[in-house]
DNA sequence: GTCTATAGGCAGATAGAC
DNA sequence: GTCTATCTGCCTATAGAC
């Protein structure tokens, strides 16, 4: 709403302080190695205060998964109200990606989705969640590009979406051991040929 | 070798006991997420006669990845050498995988690719080492199959052996958080269907 | 090879002053 | 809201008896 007031721009509450920091440390080393010592000596403050923002670290830890979650469906909804193309869509969800590689750590819900079973219960369903919402958009999209004609797929586009989620997380995956984000690109471009064939790639 | 010994079909070492056993437990939960302690509680040991086999953390997870590696190694090698068809050795190396997910998680290769800045610089070549090798096979293969025209993809084996293994991976992954089977098998068929067109799948 | 016992550290979490 | 101080428990790892 326009009403709701935007946060200044060049500060933040501690609780976004504290998620900012939660977050880059567990898409770069995993929910479970990652300490309130960590974030706390990033913040400079002490684990006692982050206790007093987040008492359980499952608490934070659904926070962290909700407000993800939350801002890559503001990217997908925003792509949807400016009315951009099928191929700029599917484009732009890699883009989303990308862009977490980028900043040296790989998505956050297919890092949890790793460390699942070790998971409290509301941090799980927040997981499935994302991953639920994230191939329904994709499964829309696909089946929209195939009533346009620009793609083309066997089967359903949940099946599709599926596999193209898939292989980029993990294309994601398997860039963190080599530290490249090429590899990501270079799948990513694969997997989005296959769509679009037989017509000529970009 | 046949003059090698094999091991007794109903009884195994210690050693290789405690790497079944944290086998499971970090293709289940992560390398973070197990302890010493898990293990011996599961062999009735305690955990001061682990450290006798495997002094510290790290040495033990190099043994594992090390015996998986060798371990899918030999799996593929026996494709080879049983003279299999390409279509066959594909269906296989998913076969693989598979198999994996209905012993309760995921490729230890995924599982620590996604810890792999939390580990030993020891385990995290070894890592890089089984996703070369795998990449290598699989690649071949590819080629292969395009010279004898059963199979078709753009570009060089290399990168779409990195976008079957990046949707395999990725496969497994995403079946953590639903803890099904068919979510890989079906992402594997459609990921192999785009090798196959325009020839009738089986 | 396996045990008991224990060291030393770090984790998540809480109480209470300010 | 943030601090100091502390609790409790689990972790990796070691020493030494058997």
């Amino acid at each position: 709403m326009s009403t709701t007031p935007q946060p200044p721009p060049s500060q933040h509450g501690t609780p976004t302080r504290i998620l900012d920091a939660a977050e880059r440390l567990v898409q770069a080393r995993g929910f479970n190695a990652f300490s309130y010592g960590d974030v706390a000596g990033e913040l400079k403050i002490t684990t006692a205060a982050l206790h007093y923002h987040y008492p359980r670290k499952a608490e934070l830890g659904t926070a962290l998964v909700s407000r993800y979650s939350a801002s890559f469906a503001s990217r997908l909804s925003a792509m949807d109200d400016a009315g951009a193309s099928i191929r700029s869509k599917l484009d732009g969800y890699v883009a989303i990606y990308a862009e977490e590689l980028s900043h040296g750590g790989m998505c956050l819900g297919g890092m949890l989705a790793a460390e699942y079973t070790t998971l409290s219960a509301d941090m799980q369903a927040a997981i499935r969640d994302f991953f639920d919402r994230n191939e329904a958009w994709l499964a829309t999209v696909l089946e929209q590009g195939r009533t346009e004609g620009c793609v083309q797929f066997a089967g359903c586009g949940g099946d599709t979406a599926r596999m193209i989620i898939s292989g980029l997380q993990g294309a994601m995956l398997l860039s963190m051991p080599y530290g490249d984000v090429k590899r990501f690109t270079a799948v990513a471009k694969c997997l989005l040929y296959g769509l679009y064939r037989p017509a000529r790639i970009s």
